[in-house]
DNA sequence: TTGTATGCGTTATCAT
DNA sequence: ATGATAACGCATACAA
């Protein structure tokens, strides 16, 4: 009734409204609505009239109130177990290079690890309703939550991680990890060592698992034997690498001369070890990851590159093409990776063409000083890799 | 007009409505609302009636709709320049640990080094309107964002990085510099360079600057030239690390024994690269940094270290208590530092008690494998520093 | 091209 | 304790 008094007491509260600049400029809110957002239906004259008042009042539309009216959030969630490990860290910012881009939002989900408040963040009113799709990161996630997220009804997209009945982006696991391998018996491994980051929990999560079939097949075919006592878990981080080099080199009997790492980081832990225990790398040990983390090439790490911010990015895309009325545009796709050669690979020494191991062990004094060497000095930058399947 | 047609279009849109479910309850919308947000005004008996109702039909509350409503968007922003960097990936961990534990979202604004999408950022409809209050992290700021940003009247707080005006929390800068400079004049280094993050440019971003004057401070009061030629500028990453010890390397001229490096990422680029020159760490040369990165245990890195997590959490914290009608919540905070002295750091070869470093050269053979290390096995967990001013 | 009117789903005020 | 009902600020058919 008193809008007069009304508007008054609402001056100091959310700043200036679509109303106060239609008023200010002497036209209808529709008016100033179609303007702002370059509308057509709006000759040139008001519309530039409208825009600097705009401008000058400092007006910027409030989301609730068109998000109330349109139905659209203009955020999309990304979901994600971590957010300070390399994979994940890079996703966010691809998602919000595509995001930003495009005037969307970006709403961060971080379910720490299992438990704690998984539950919540899924069944009550967080993901629900504030966002208009959703991103999600390589997440082991429970068969609830699985039919949770599908009964939302909003586009979904998964990165880094299979998930049932969802589409999917990442690169082909079971390629990369084979690469992997192949690059290591190509060398003339024939002792290898696995390193991989099944926790065996029943989520579902099978990347681990590829990649060690992977391991294991590749390793079958070349009539080379997988060693139960070489076959450690760890959990892609840096220190789970470490311990696992402890137990392999505490443990009596012979010694592998190569070890495949499912991801970067353990590898690093497995280099940094090593280095700690006098075991020279690539020299008694070649060390190869998956993932070109970015301190890899610092280190000098042989790995199978992927980029987790390019897939993260055209999931998003998808995600926003799909909102934008482009029906199928969110479709499952393999992402490249490739095997990029660096310094902590090499033949083994006791092998084939043992010559430059030989060399290298003949070098005196020399010898030292590439012994130091965390990683080696070659730089063969990285050959692609055949895309699989 | 057409009422119940209006609602039947509206079913398949955006979910069960408060309507929908007040009606399959028996009462009024604003029974349902108060009995959800666990209002007192309700009787057990119908609060407990709606409750499961709502349940079993999936109600959850428009976002955009409540926030018209009450102003609030029940979301607060999180602006980064990087997401994917150590400093900032553990900041944004802790902040979303606070916000989540408290019904709150995390809306992520990367805005990506200094040029690029800033300005959209600020002036535009982005942030503003879209937050009940904003974290700042560690952003070199233009006066004009700074001034935007005060403009908008939402509670505020930048967590690791000083800006004028704003609430503010981070360590002593000038005290974690001094306590790494200090802890390596008093191993006895006489020769010791500095590597510090400064890009000069005219943002507002003091903390390269600050940890440049404590270095300069402590050497001079030490009675110690801090040569020009040892003064190397970096970024904070690794790779900028690497270079630093480069150009350190391959200048003619006596060398320092220590390097201070304003970065633990920095330092592990200055270890990586003296490995591969076969300079060896600490025997040849100490490195110290500042962070206690994720991986500097594993490493070995002797550092000053901080917790980004826990001092985002506590900006966080602040910022909802503010919201929360305790004003005066948000205050500027020096937050805890603390030496942790590992394997990095060393007496300087040539100099006073040169037991050690004397007994690692001359330990023939085992001394090959100790400098293999890229870091000594020596693990003294840090004590704490002296927290200053 | 521009304006009018109504709906969006909640919250909050004021009765009852 | 519960129920009408008026905002909230914007978008959008529909009318002009």
């Amino acid at each position: 009734m008193a809008r007069t008094s009304d508007r008054a007491q609402r001056a100091g509260h959310a700043g200036v409204s679509i109303e106060d600049v239609a008023a200010a400029a002497g036209v209808s809110t529709a008016t100033v609505s179609r303007a702002v957002r370059g509308l057509p239906r709006v000759s040139p004259a008001t519309r530039e009239k409208i825009l600097a008042v705009a401008e000058t009042m400092g007006y910027v539309a409030s989301s609730s109130a068109s998000g109330l009216a349109t139905g659209r959030t203009k955020t999309i969630g990304v979901l994600a177990p971590f957010v300070s490990r390399w994979f994940f860290s890079k996703a966010i910012e691809g998602a919000d290079r595509e995001l930003h881009a495009r005037q969307y939002n970006l709403s961060l989900f971080n379910l720490g690890g299992h438990g704690s408040n998984r539950e919540r963040l899924f069944s009550k009113t967080m993901v629900y309703k504030q966002i208009d799709a959703l991103l999600v990161l390589c997440m082991a996630l429970t068969h609830d939550e699985i039919e949770h997220l599908q009964k939302i009804d909003i586009p979904l997209v998964v990165v880094g991680g299979h998930v049932e009945e969802c589409p999917y982006i990442g690169i082909d696991d079971y390629a990369a990890a084979s690469t992997a391998v192949r690059h290591l018996i190509e060398l003339g491994h024939r002792d290898i060592a696995l390193l991989h980051g099944d926790d065996e929990t029943d989520l579902n999560f099978d990347v681990p698992r590829v990649r060690i079939r992977a391991f294991k097949d590749l390793m079958a075919e070349a009539g080379l034997d997988a060693r139960p006592e070489w076959d450690e878990r760890g959990d892609f981080t840096v220190p789970s690498g470490q311990a696992a080099f402890k137990r392999l080199w505490n443990r009596p009997g012979p010694k592998p001369s190569a070890i495949f790492c499912a991801s970067d980081e353990m590898a690093m832990g497995v280099i940094f070890e090593a280095n700690r225990a006098g075991v020279r790398v690539p020299e008694d040990l070649s060390v190869i990851g998956i993932d070109d983390h970015d301190f890899s090439e610092a280190i000098g790490l042989t790995t199978v590159g992927q980029r987790p911010d390019e897939q993260a990015e055209l999931g998003t895309k998808m995600l926003l093409d799909e909102l934008d009325g482009n029906a199928g545009a969110v479709r499952s796709t393999i992402a490249p990776h490739r095997l990029i050669v660096r310094g902590t690979t090499a033949p083994p020494r006791a092998a084939g063409t043992s010559a430059r191991a030989a060399a290298t062990r003949a070098a005196g004094t020399s010898a030292r000083a590439a012994a130091t060497r965390a990683a080696g000095t070659r730089d063969l930058r990285g050959s692609p890799a055949p895309q699989a399947s």
